[in-house]
DNA sequence: CCTGGCTTC
């Protein structure tokens, strides 16, 4: 298609709005007439803060190729601009609005509202797209998405050319994917824009765009080479909207090359904020206190407190019923519900639940109430200004979780909690001076991980430069050199670092962690695919078994009948085994909901989180789609376990540890001295040499699941790494 | 002799 038709049609659309983005066409109107629920959603769309502002922001989106949004909770900005876009025409030519959100229910609970908000099915001209979830199909036309999501989509289309617009959403939250997604969308951007500036197309390009390329030629050319040899085809633009719940737009702006914000209003009742007089020694003690304070002087309304782990959680807990206990009147009036991730969904939802009138409910969340879930009914916050958040050393490759103090942006998402539905109160267990001097913004989390992922993503989609690319913040140094490096030890860079081929691309199309991809390339050649695939799905969820503090013994001799002595690998492989024959037999006896019942049964009685287990089944699924389509030998060892464990020593040897004398353990790659973790089938053996799968720093340095090999096969197996060092 | 903030492809 030549471009100055692109161009053509696009000045068209900005002098003469589509007559359908006014929501009072007649339409629209007979259809509500005929049903009073599409009335009353007609009238909940006009009372938002964004309506009355559609025709500014359409016009700044027709204005400018970037643009920065800023949009308070409760201002619509989520549900309601797609649809705006929409009615002003940017889907003509079949192109589709992308939104992308951090999370998948978001995703999906979104996509629901505007299919019902357009009267529409959904999946049809509205639909989302989420790892094993798809429901888009090619009339949709807005997708909601996650933003992991399209950055796998980039791999396949790089130029993401049947979007016309992109918007990233709750991009203030920084996460990984987000912070990847915005430099990718940069040069697409870029990308598109010079593809059709060659022709008439020129005077398309804003002076946003125009610095935005002058600033990527200071910075080295990286972006101009990057995309290049799509350069004589032609891409219509792409519009970039950022959106942002916190006021730091600046950031983001000068990211865009001073791209224009905007700022919409939500909808949040005040919220009081009282602090402590003096700095508290035990938040825990002072959140306990409070919670009681509350429930004795104020007035009707429900309290949502923040802790930083089950563990603490489970403490009040039990704090807050021994007190109750001791008068039987408040006992009546104040329910006690925690809430964490770990938590299965059916206790989760109990948080939901409104308490029995003349009762109170007391929530004690981890951050999962932060953002992930919102609680009706809260009036109180109860915030002692502390968090467990993710870090990551470089030196060791050691990710670890520690109790830090929250951001005052943190502190402020917390305390919005109390004004969702009327005026609320906060109370920050410390003094106000302490608020003064915390950190502005959470640190981004690209700068607290381990970065071969993403150096893995970057490298495929022709980023060769990853310490010259422009993120919106910049990993360290050293966490970029010490990804490179694994992924170079993995085969998956060449010498000249470049992605590899055959196995670098491979690793690249797998969405799993690049070790646990190597392991299946490697896998069928071992011809132990099936047991590998397996592994690798259960490894990739949150722990398999789950064992409550009071019943450790119970849960042991349960799980006792899975156990292998070889390790922990193949004791995973019959766990699933066994859920997977059952759930066939089941499924061939009862019906559907029948049999996921008696495998939830199964699960309870072998202390096994079917949560992780269905989503283990789930990954297992997909990657197997994915190796088979990529042509990898899906072959069984069936009871040669040594061929297994030899593969997992080729696959794991950067996880290797040797047994010293004293009974410890010493892992090769960073000299560590670390101890078998007890949860492990392998705690009483000692083995002499074993690979693992993780490295977790608590009271003492933990590696977990692990299986026994032999140390010799590791100089065999891995020569690249071990031959030098002996 | 133990512990897992929250996500995601």
């Amino acid at each position: 298609m030549p471009s100055m038709a692109q161009g053509n049609r696009h000045q068209h659309q900005r002098q003469r709005p589509s007559p359908s983005s006014n929501s009072s066409n007649p339409n629209r109107n007979r259809q509500t007439q005929f049903s009073a629920r599409r009335q009353k959603i007609l009238q909940q769309r006009k009372s938002l803060p964004i309506a009355s502002v559609e025709k500014r922001l359409v016009d700044e989106i027709r204005k400018n190729d970037i643009l920065i949004i800023v949009g308070e909770t409760g201002s619509g900005k989520t549900t309601q601009i797609p649809q705006f876009l929409f009615g002003a025409g940017f889907c003509q030519d079949g192109k589709v609005i992308g939104i992308t959100q951090p999370r998948r229910v978001a995703a999906v609970t979104v996509a629901k509202r505007v299919a019902e908000e357009f009267g529409v099915e959904l999946g049809q001209k509205v639909g989302y797209s989420v790892r094993f979830d798809d429901a888009t199909s090619s009339s949709t036309r807005i997708k909601y998405m996650t933003d992991g999501l399209l950055l796998r989509e980039a791999l396949l289309d790089p130029h993401l050319s049947k979007y016309s617009v992109i918007i990233v959403d709750e991009a203030h939250e920084r996460t990984v994917h987000t912070d990847v997604l915005l430099g990718l969308l940069k040069n697409v951007q870029l990308a598109r824009s010079n593809s059709v500036s060659h022709g008439q197309g020129l005077n398309f390009l804003n002076k946003n765009v125009n610095s935005a390329m002058s600033s990527e030629k200071e910075n080295g050319g990286q972006s101009s080479s990057f995309l290049k040899k799509d350069h004589h085809e032609k891409y219509a633009p792409l519009k970039l909207i950022i959106m942002s719940a916190s006021l730091d737009a600046r950031t983001f702006s000068e990211y865009f090359g001073c791209a224009k914000a905007v700022h919409v209003q939500g909808r949040q009742f005040p919220v009081d904020i009282f602090y402590t007089r003096h700095g508290e020694p035990d938040y825990l003690d002072a959140a306990f206190i409070t919670i009681f304070q509350i429930h004795l002087e104020e007035g009707p309304g429900d309290i949502l407190a923040f802790l930083t782990g089950q563990e603490e959680i489970e403490s009040i807990e039990k704090l807050i019923h021994e007190r109750l206990s001791k008068s039987p009147q408040e006992s009546q009036k104040l329910l006690v519900v925690p809430i964490f991730a770990a938590l299965p969904s059916e206790q989760q939802l109990r948080a939901f639940a409104p308490a029995p009138s003349g009762c109170r409910k007391v929530i004690l969340a981890t951050n999962i109430a932060e953002t992930s879930v919102t609680i009706p009914g809260i009036k109180y916050v109860i915030d002692p200004g502390f968090v467990k958040a993710r870090s990551y050393d470089p030196a060791k490759g050691m990710e670890s979780l520690n109790v830090v103090p929250t951001s005052k942006s943190q502190a402020l998402q917390r305390s919005g909690r109390a004004g969702r539905e009327g005026p609320g109160k906060c109370f920050r267990l410390y003094p106000e001076k302490e608020f003064d001097k915390l950190e502005d913004s959470t640190k981004p989390e690209i700068k607290r991980c381990n970065l071969s992922n993403v150096i893995l993503q970057l490298k495929a989609l022709g980023v060769d430069d990853i310490l010259g690319f422009d993120f919106i913040e910049k990993p360290s140094r050293a966490a970029i050199i010490k990804s490179l490096e694994q992924l170079f030890l993995l085969g998956a860079l060449t010498d000249e670092c470049r992605l590899s081929d055959p196995v670098g691309y491979q690793m690249a199309r797998l969405p799993l962690d690049p070790v646990y991809s190597k392991s299946l390339i490697l896998a069928s050649q071992f011809n132990c695919l099936e047991e590998m695939l397996i592994t690798v799905a259960m490894l990739s969820v949150e722990s398999i078994f789950y064992a409550p503090r009071d019943k450790l013994e119970e849960s042991r001799t349960a799980t006792k009948s899975f156990s292998s002595p070889e390790g922990d690998h193949i004791t995973l492989i019959k766990v699933y085994r066994a859920y997977n024959d059952l759930l066939e037999k089941r499924s061939n006896e009862m019906g559907k909901t029948k049999s996921e019942k008696a495998l939830r049964t199964w699960c309870r009685e072998n202390f096994i989180s079917s949560r992780s287990l269905r989503h283990a089944c789930d990954i297992h699924r997909q990657i197997q789609g994915h190796v088979v389509q990529m042509g990898l030998n899906l072959a069984s060892c069936g009871d040669d376990m040594l061929q297994y464990r030899r593969c997992l020593a080729a696959s794991f040897f950067l996880n290797a540890a040797v047994k010293q004398p004293e009974g410890t353990y010493r892992a090769l790659a960073s000299g560590q001295v670390v101890q078998i973790h007890p949860s492990s089938v392998l705690f009483h053996q000692k083995a002499e040499c074993v690979i693992f799968n993780e490295l977790v720093q608590t009271n003492n340095k933990y590696i977990r699941n692990l299986t026994r090999i032999d140390y010799l096969w590791l100089t065999e197996l891995a020569p690249q790494y071990y031959a030098v060092q002996n």
